[in-house]
DNA sequence: CGTTAATCGAGACGGTACGTCCTGTCTTCGG
DNA sequence: CCGAAGACAGGACGTACCGTCTCGATTAACG
């Protein structure tokens, strides 16, 4: 023990190039936005795409899911202004913004993946921590019209939230209704879902 | 041409044997009932379960993908009986149902499958028909309803068909809610959904 | 026994088509001629080419190798005429012809088919046979040869056609000497040979 | 550029390993020595006899002819002393090897190979070259026997060549004479051929 | 003249091998 | 020690033939 004393296990060596990190995730998304299906998607080929020998690639992850996983994880979805005027106007906002991200290329790559993700219990709970911060823009959503009285103050904000999203990719990502724009669908789930969440203040 | 005369194509040669077939079906259903996943699943291994030759397989269907839609379609779900008492109650009956379907070695199939068939529109299409069977069972509830009054005259069935179905299916395959039962999820799910779908009847 | 009462089979039932037969070897020869190897030769294609079922080829023969000997065995090579004049003169044509056979489609199917014949000893009876009735013509000239004294009598005449029908074979088929004609070959090679097998008669 | 700059390649990359090379060219080599014939002979079957991946096997020869070429390249047939006493003893001791060696695994190999060789004119040449490594030495004979005087200065030695080793060749492959030795085969052939080789010396 | 039985073409059958591709590991060299 | 390059054993891919086996439709000769 000679060097920098740190708690830390000491890397000896050449670091690793976070460069040749980068280079494989960009290889990975661009892959998977070219439409290629995990099942064809290839470890020698992100490589190879990459400029990286394949070893590189296995150094960092353990297998293509593990990798995919970190790469979709880079995909920042920008999240949309909301008004903040009511509950209602917001929800249709962020539903509208969910249906329409299935047509992006990220939205592709989520889909893509999504569900190999159930499979793996370790992944999906990666998964679900990056889903949820995306979801937790619904939450503050819901705990603003909690506090002002627009929803029911028993209301469960968790069962609320599928009660609200899952219909929207359900709906969306099967293109059940393709003529209808998304925010009207989304204006249409957030009524009917949103009946049942009322608070009792506007019942008279 | 001095014969029947019939428009049919006569089929020439050795007529395929629909016990190959069969065989091949099972053998695909059997491995993912094991718990084999779509992607580790093998023409290779289907046949040698199956006791067939590779040709034999890729003589019926061109790949991977064709061979399991066509298997989950033997899939047939019990349907469960429903009270008739009201809407309300049936539509808990059903959801339980289809939230404990995950659980079972059918469920797991469909599940594992699932992903595979939004890719191509064609399977997708088939897949939408198989569904379409079960959905019809909740559609005639909602016919039942708007008959009784109990539900409101201008709902979109299909609609309200995603917002009951995709909920329910989310929840339970993610496993949100570990701790609570099928039975419980259904009716929450039901109770904030059909707030916003009952009749002007019971208004008084 | 009530019938024709020969010792022979009664064949009932629809009699095999010669027709079949014959299309089966001609496109057997044909595809020989056209330089497809003999490990290249498919049954299937065989088959295909004559216009019949893989089963009406394997009725007739139990394989490839069987049917090839009986194919070639439908060769017939021109024999050259010979001038007569003398054993030399004589020898020099028939050698001389068959090293030219060798680029005749006949001479390359015979030289494709060569190695099998060797592996299977019952083929090779049948090919020393049809190989023989060439051979003869030789042997007439040999004969021809020991009555006039052109030859010596203690020539052993089955030896004496190796010394001049191998080498003229190899040197020809290896193409050893491109530039020199056959006939210049074969009067090369008779010269060689002829000197330990003269006769005692133009000594002095 | 500041190291070595050696006109030749560098390779890069894990080098191919020499080991695998050798139990590629072993296994062949036994399979053939078993009895297998060339068509028979397979790259899977040889690529598992040799603990090796069909990859590997690819990677070095694009087919089963050129490996098999290759394998037999290897063989090496041990010289038979020569007596150097006269170019007729000489000659005999030499045919009478090649006749002998027909019977031995080495010699069945190289006569199951042969027929390949014929077709592939690349293979020929290399063929050609090894074969030419046995010539050389009844070459030398004959040079010797130039020297001494005992053959005519105006011989053609390749022509001599192939009027000696495929006389002997032919008769010894095809048994024709299946009761006489090789010794005894190889002396009458050298005597009928050497007749017409012979140097003007002895003419008194 | 209708039965009988082997034939025909077509093509499916269970297999085996093909030659290619990818996996995850390993060696090499240069940095 | 990292990095690219690429070889390694293994195994699946989808194709092509093997030799056998149904099919329905002909074809003779027998009765």
């Amino acid at each position: 023990m000679t060097t920098t004393g740190a708690g830390a296990a000491r890397p000896v060596g050449r670091p690793r190039s976070s460069q040749a990190s980068d280079a494989i995730i960009s290889a990975t998304l661009d892959l998977l936005a070219e439409g290629v299906t995990i099942e064809a998607l290839t470890i020698e080929a992100i490589a190879s795409r990459a400029g990286v020998g394949k070893a590189t690639v296995y150094r960092r992850w353990p297998n293509k899911e593990a990798l995919v996983i970190d790469a979709i994880a880079c995909l920042k979805g920008a999240t949309p202004l909301l008004p903040g005027r009511s509950v209602r106007e917001d929800l249709v906002t962020l539903l509208a913004g969910m249906g329409k991200a299935n047509d992006t290329p990220e939205g592709r790559i989520v889909l893509a993946v999504l569900p190999e993700i159930r499979r793996n219990p370790e992944l999906s709970a990666r998964y679900a921590a990056m889903v949820d911060s995306r979801r937790e823009v619904i939450r503050e959503v819901f705990r603003r019209g909690l506090a002002s009285g627009e929803l029911t103050p028993d209301l469960d904000v968790e069962l609320a939230l599928a009660m609200l999203s899952s219909p929207m990719m359900s709906v969306a990502s099967m293109r059940m209704f393709p003529r209808v724009s998304e925010e009207r669908l989304a204006e249409r789930i957030v009524d009917l879902a949103l009946a049942g969440m009322r608070g009792p203040a506007p019942c008279e």
